[in-house]
Order: C-alpha cells, then sequence, then structure tokens
DNA sequence: CACCATTGTTTAGTTTTTCTAATCTGATAT
DNA sequence: ATATCAGATTAGAAAAACTAAACAATGGTG
C-alpha cells in the first residue's frame, strides 16, 4: 500500500523548532511552549538528527538560522498558519451555531419554552433553537433532545429531568356539567384520546386499569397531538388526562380543573439526551436545565 | 507577552484525523501510522472532545465525516503539505550537496586526493568537494577538516587520523652532491625552509634540537607552501624535511632519498575533525578516511 | 579583573502522553 | 443464526516528552 503520504519528522519536534526560530530564541520559545529551555533543546536537536543538518548555529549569545534552519521555518510557518486557519474557522462555526433543542409540542409550550427564555437572559451570548417534533427520534444536527420514556440504561448520554403523576382533567364547564364521582362515572361522559402512534403516552384505558378499574373507556373524540388535545379540553370538548406538574399552570389560572382526587405515577419519565455535540455550549444548557428541573419539582 | 500564535490542538491528534479523514476509515489509518485502530480512535476522540464537535459521523460499518470535519480536512491536508514540501526540500538539499572537505595542500595531494578517488568508487553517489586551504581554521560550509596539530580533549567531533615521523629528504643528485654525515653538515648545505605563519610546521632548527643538536641552520630558500617545497627539492634546489609516511611514495618512485638515518617523532598527530553537519554523508566519509588510515598505516 | 547574569547543553530520572491488548457493541453479510 | 467487520472502551504498558540540576561559555558590571 501507499506509505506515508507526509513523511514528516515528529510534529512537535517541528513544532518546537518553529517556536524558536520564530523568537530566534530557544528561552523565548519554551515560555511560549510553556516548557523549559531544555525541552526547546531537546526538540531541535532531536530534528537536526533525523535531518541530518543543523538548523541553527549556535553561538556564544543565543541561536541564529542556518540557511536551511530558515528554509524549513518559512514552510512550517505556512503549514501551522493553514491548519491554525482551520481550527480558528471550526471553533468559530461552532461558536456562531445555536444549540438546538428537540421536545414534543406538548413539552416545548408547557415546560422548555417559558424556561428557555429565562435561560436566554442568563446567557444571552448563547443561541438556543427549538425543533418540536412528536416523534421520537431526533432529527440530524440536534444537540439535546427531551424524551419521554424508559430512560437508556448506563448512558452517560442521558440525565432523569423529572417524573411526574396522572391525573384526570376538564374545563370547570365540563367537570360541573357531568359531576364524575368516581372511575365508573367516566364511561359515560365525553373523553379526549391521544392517537399515540408514537410517543408513550397513557391512554384512559391504562390509566383506569393502574388505579383498579376495569370497564372500558370508548367514548370520546381522538386527537394527534396533546396541546390540540388540551386545547380541545379548554373548549369543553371533555376529559383528559395530564401530567400534574405539566398541567400546573392551567390548573392555576383556571382554564381546567382536576377531577376526581385520584392519580397515577406516569409509567415513564422525562429525561434529556445530549447527541451529537458535546460543545461547551450544549452541556451548558443541559445542565442549567437540569438544574432547572431539580430546583423547582413542584413548577412554582 | 503574546499568546500562542497558532492556538492548536496537540499536533498528534491533528495528524491522526487527518490520516482518518483521507481513509474515511480509522483502520486504514492506523495501518498508515503503524498503530492501532484504538490509537486512533482515542486521538480522533481528543480531538473531538477539544473541538467540541463531532468529525466523524460514526455509522453502523465505518465512518463519514462531518462538515465540520471536511472543513477541517481540508485545511490540514493543506498544512501537512506545505511542511512536507519544506522538509523535502531541505532533504533533497542536503543529498545534493557534495560534502566538503577541508585540508591543506600537503595532505590533500600527499593522501588525501588518491583516496577521495578511490572512497568515490565506492560511494559514487556521495559528491566530495576539496577546499585547499593552507590555514587552521575552517570556511563556512566545511563538513570535515583534516588538521595538523594538537586534537581538542574530550571533543566528540575529532578523531586522530594518524601520527608520523619527521625525516630529511632531498634528490638524488643533492644527496650525492652533498653527502650530509651527521647534523653538524646540514648547517653547510642548502636547506629548503617553510614560512610557518599558521600551521605547526616543524623547523629544521626545531629537528635538529630534538636530535640533541644545537648548531643553527640558515642556509637555505624560504618558500610558503609545503608542495612548492617538495618541487623545489624534487628540483635539487636543497634539502627538506618530510613526513615519513606522506612522503612514502616519493621516496618508493626515487624522486626523493632519506638523508641520515634519524628521525624524530612528529610533535603532533593529523586528526580530523567533523564540521557544521552531522550528515550521514558526511559521517560515511569520515568512517570511510578513519578505516582507511588506520587499515595502511604504512601507506602502502 | 573578578563576578554575576545569560543562554544554551547535558544527564539522569520523572511525568505525561500515547499506545496496546482484550473485551464489547451493534450491525451486516452469509 | 452465526460469523465478521469497524469501531469503542477499559486498564495497564510503553514511549515520548519534559524537568531539575549541574555545566559551559560569554558578556556585561562594579
Amino acid at each position: 500500500m501507499a506509505k506515508r503520504p507526509y513523511d514528516l519528522p515528529p510534529l512537535s519536534a517541528l513544532a518546537s523548532f518553529e517556536a524558536a526560530a520564530r523568537h530566534v530564541s530557544f528561552k523565548e520559545a519554551s515560555r511560549e511552549l510553556n516548557v523549559t529551555p531544555a525541552a526547546v533543546s531537546h526538540q531541535v536537536k532531536a530534528l537536526e538528527a533525523e535531518l541530518g543538518q543543523l538548523l541553527f548555529h549556535r553561538k556564544q549569545r543565543g541561536v541564529v538560522l542556518t540557511e536551511a534552519g530558515a528554509l524549513l521555518f518559512v514552510s512550517l510557518q505556512r503549514g501551522f498558519e493553514e491548519m491554525a486557519d482551520g481550527v480558528q474557522r471550526l471553533k468559530r462555526a461552532a461558536h456562531d451555531a445555536p444549540v438546538v433543542i428537540q421536545a414534543t409540542s406538548a413539552v416545548s409550550s408547557l415546560w422548555l419554552t417559558s424556561r428557555l427564555a429565562r435561560f436566554w437572559k442568563d446567557h444571552p451570548d448563547i443561541q438556543v433553537t427549538q425543533h418540536v417534533m412528536d416523534k421520537v427520534e431526533a432529527s440530524d444536527g440536534v444537540d439535546l433532545l427531551i424524551n419521554y420514556g424508559e430512560m437508556p440504561a448506563n448512558s452517560q448520554n442521558c440525565f432523569p429531568l423529572f417524573g411526574d403523576r396522572i391525573i384526570a382533567l376538564a374545563s370547570p364547564a365540563v367537570a360541573e356539567k357531568y359531576s364524575v364521582r368516581n372511575l365508573e362515572d367516566f364511561e359515560n361522559v365525553p373523553l379526549i384520546h391521544l392517537n399515540d402512534n408514537l410517543l408513550n403516552w397513557t391512554s384512559w384505558q391504562e390509566w383506569a386499569e393502574r388505579l383498579g378499574y376495569q370497564g372500558s373507556y370508548r367514548r370520546g373524540t381522538f386527537v394527534d397531538n396533546y396541546i390540540v388535545a388540551l386545547h380541545a379540553a379548554q373548549d369543553d370538548i371533555g376529559f383528559i388526562l395530564g401530567w400534574e406538574k405539566l398541567t400546573r399552570q392551567l390548573r392555576k389560572t383556571g382554564a381546567l380543573v382536576q377531577v376526581l382526587e385520584v392519580s397515577i405515577e406516569a409509567p415513564h419519565i422525562y429525561y434529556i439526551e445530549t447527541r451529537n455535540s458535546s460543545s461547551e455550549k450544549v452541556s451548558k444548557l443541559r445542565d442549567w436545565l437540569l438544574a432547572e428541573a431539580k430546583a423547582s419539582p413542584d413548577f412554582n
């Protein structure tokens, strides 16, 4: 097969030489490289040995480049410059690029959006883009991902955000009109069902079973999106299941009220996942959100 | 003071990444770099961590460059190419450049030249230039230097070549005409004296003193150059001092004959000194000459 | 003129980096 | 299904790089 396309001496030696040549001083070079002059001396000596020619004339006081050294120096400078340019561009691009966080429309509107607004006040330099998508898979270019489901074990990219309880809700008008007293009553009232194609939503059926009731809840309307379902509930369409914490604000404002004093622990938890990038900014946002979830467990 | 002008990640990581990107394969890269795939994996991972962004998409089978990776790759390639160019030029220049060996005209004509001709037969790829100069100081650009004098102690650039004895010589005609029987006889015959401005030549006076004779040798002619002196001797101008070994050939052909069966050990030795370059070619010639001096101590 | 401050070198030993061996993972091809 | 392939991961080994200290050579200073 092809031999090494660049038959270069050790790069560390080249870097030491370049610095020494630029400063015309081993001492200065060593300061720049955060090493002792001895280290630079070693590297340059090794390079000279490898190339089989002197790169510096050792003068009484300091060093002077030989002709060969000068020749090498300009090439190295150009080379390093080129590389540094590329790295610089990369860093700048990373700096300018926003952090992309993906969440379902429900999480986004009920929890994430208001917090991102606050995050931006703390970190005006970090641009954040929300990617609202009611699917489990992450699209390309997503840095963070808030999932509801079973958190993969021993993945250091996933961190639990919060768990929740599931309760029954309705608009005050609906609640008053049907006055549900027990689980059986739900069989004869309009329920809002979610078509759970991809997410792990808990259905009315599952919810009741968890609470020990075996009846069948068939009445009501089906919608595809939890936010739509919430709006439907507020429009007096019927009863809806909801997360206790996530709907706290809606209950506080009286838009919805809890029906029956029963609840189940949500079968899954919300967790945050790091994807693609391990950049500073991403970690910052992730840690901020984790702290946020921890700091206000009751969503005050 | 100024920060590092090139704020580059570890160069070894860049080199590993470049190879991996070029092959689009950690495995191939590892073969090129003579390391295991694990090593490449480590380096790339470290680089990604440092830059805070993924450089490869890890696919089910192998890897693919990310956009960022591709961007970095072209810069690195250009950079390495630039550097390799410089190194290449340097090596080529060193390869093409002849080895320069400096010697006095005497050593050159009596010992070195014929040997260099033989060296060239053994090593036709190594070009050798003679720099004949009857001074002690080496001029710039000289790689090897044959000196006569006191060899500096503990210098690993100097190697003893040979010592010699000093005898009195003359052309057969002169020898017969004056028939010198003892040291005193030299006082009344034409002597050839060397103006020793710089070299450590032994004068007739010193020679005789070493042999225990206190007379004064004033008669004769003065010349500046030993080769001229030798020619003068062959032209029957007078008696001359010479090295036993170096003049062997002249005596063999009958051009000169030894006068009086006395001789002194030369006060100094011939030694060879390495200057400037420590290139392969220089070492080769030096070692060859040392072996030559050792192999034929009698100058057969 | 002695003496100190500079700059680079050298040696030997330590620290850091880099690499390997072995084991895993996850997915494709047979 | 099973083998295979490319890469990841881990802990520990090997190699490279570095440092400390003593040295050498020189130039400036009191």
